[in-house]
DNA sequence: AATGAATGAGCATTCATTCAT
DNA sequence: TATGAATGAATGCTCATTCAT
């Protein structure tokens, strides 16, 4: 096998493993085993555990910037972009289970210390490009002017994120209609308020009584 | 100090601790200094450092557990129920929000394996109260009856749990409003789609267009 | 036993089990065995093998600096002088014999490198109080004005480091007595050549004082 | 390559390397890159480390001893052997200064441990050689008779040893220049006290009053 | 002859845990 | 109750050595 070829296949079992155990609780051992190889024979291909840690880090959220930034460069309205930006976040995360499962269990700052990382930087570089989103669909009037884009971003990357508990590419729903029900969902929550929601009382009525 | 207080003090201590660092990132160490104590003392109070964690995880889901079936109990209207439960999610999530952190990050099973912790069952009784407030929604024909209970509950929890990365108490936002604005938003897309979309064609179209 | 005196005695037997095989072909292991210890023990006295080297360093060079200069400022002859820091040197030698043994064997400049030890400048101003004496010497006009001063130093505390490989405390001789044969040995060769050695009068002026 | 000429350069290049780091520190890496060969490859050539250390002893001291056989079996007059005795040291010492380095800080008595090699009978194979040399000089009534021959001998050598610090090919002296001077230095100890100090009293009071 | 992948024993270091005081 | 010294198992990493190609 060749040496790309055995490092590609390292860094893989170390994102299966990394994600089951955890980083930490993971054991060097446990990615030799994964792989049937002595735990020595890692360090002919990486440096240390977490150089292996970081080496999966880089390539998965650096392709999410990507897509979305193609995404934000296209002519779509406002509505089909987040749906867009949507269906790519679920995507991503479904092909990068691995990875997406360690990021959101760690706390992977500690990378940036040491290193040419840079994730914090990718993530608030990611957080902005959804913002842009969602500010244009504002600046389109289609939607509401009065949302507060940082937790309406939060709010529905952190719905997307939650599929990682849930959602099965083995069971009944493709990615896609989870991504339809997300995006109709959220785009239901996102029309103006003073337009549509004209007639429906019952919504703030009862938000309203929430708090009684 | 009393032993029982002496006792809570570790207790929150490590909870803080182990959100900070993550259980397995964290020494026994890391806790006795957050304390003030010599890491050998803690051996009077606690048994082992996986004792402590179980310690630290029984009492906040039980709690919620138990917010939850009182909210069931009540003649509110489902929509309202639902709105106090996402609201009783929401605020024990931050009343516990160490508990929580770690609960997200870290995987607990191994928790069930050695002794009478319950986690697992627990989660899933606590699942299985929020399938019966939506439940109770479809049955009164004000909640989408094509709606796949599992999916729409777990994508509302994973949005709320979403809220332990961003919010912060001294922020601008208080929990109460987070509350409302999810509960409106999930209620909107809760509506059954027969009745209440019959005018908004907006939302298909983008979804349907979204695959092309 | 005191935390201050195990420390002392883990230094020790370091220095011992580092002089007998040399710092890097040393274990860990063998220093804990020398003192009964387990390995993960010394750990908590000592923070690695490196700073455990560097404690064992940092003392004797520095007395032996200052012993140096204590004798420059005394008022005696230049070759009195010379024959008291011949002395001290093979006195220093001998009281840390376990030390200059391994600064001898082991190249030690790598502890310059990460930390605040500066062995390699301590070394540099022993070397400069020697050139003192022996300029003194040639200023005073009793050492030979020819000689090339860095040279002779070097051959002196040489002969004197060539100890290390034979001296034995319960041999025959007393350091002193080597001490005294040396700095004759040292003081005949530095005699001014051009004084024509005929009468020579001075040497055993000088060495007798030596005693005084 | 030769395989001859293959292995001369991996024993001359395993020479610098151990010298520069010292053995145990050195890696058998090190040697291979010093050479642009790959690890593996040495093996081809070599058995293990330790021999590959093993090889490096045996020339050059053997050598030594030789040289100074023929030294002895001139006719010479005592102090004239000694000088060249001195010279010759010197010259070896300089010629094979990557393994005389090794020798110096090394402990290399392990070596004769599991195999062939008599290191140590070498060395004291020369030893009493120079012994021989002092032995004559006192025998014609040149040198002192109240010398003791080893710690002469070891004086000397120790002198000698330590030009391995600080002389430089390329510096201001030559060799045969610190041969003459180290040879006259230590002719000038070795003058009998009772005729050549005829006049200088002192001294040899001193000397021998040291002892009482 | 040479490569480079793989091995496996060994080492420094960490850390939960125990226990005498 | 609390301390702090000690333990010992475990872990990341190194490195001499082997071997198929």
């Amino acid at each position: 096998m060749s040496r790309k070829a055995r490092e590609a296949e390292i860094y893989e079992a170390a994102a299966r493993v990394f994600r089951r155990k955890g980083y930490h609780a993971a054991r060097i051992q446990d990615v030799a085993d994964e792989l049937g190889l002595h735990k020595g024979s890692l360090y002919y291909y990486i440096s240390t555990k977490e150089d292996l840690l970081r080496g999966l880090v880089e390539g998965p959220m650096q392709r999410m910037v990507a897509a979305t930034r193609e995404i934000l460069a296209t002519r779509h309205a406002p509505a089909q972009k987040l749906t867009r930006v949507i269906e790519m976040h679920l995507r991503h995360f479904q092909e990068s289970k691995d990875f997406f499962g360690i990021f959101l269990r760690e706390d992977l700052d500690f990378l940036d210390a040491n290193a040419e990382t840079d994730l914090r930087g990718l993530v608030r570089t990611y957080d902005a490009l959804w913002d842009e989103v969602l500010q244009e669909g504002i600046a389109a009037g289609v939607f509401d002017a009065e949302m507060e884009v940082p937790i309406v971003r939060k709010a529905i990357i952190g719905m997307c994120n939650g599929t990682y508990t849930w959602f099965r590419a083995d069971g009944p729903y493709p990615i896609q209609e989870i991504a339809r029900q997300f995006a109709a969902f959220a785009l239901d929550g996102l029309r103006p308020r003073d337009a549509a929601r004209a007639a429906a009382t019952t919504p703030s009525d009862l938000s309203s009584s929430s708090t009684a």
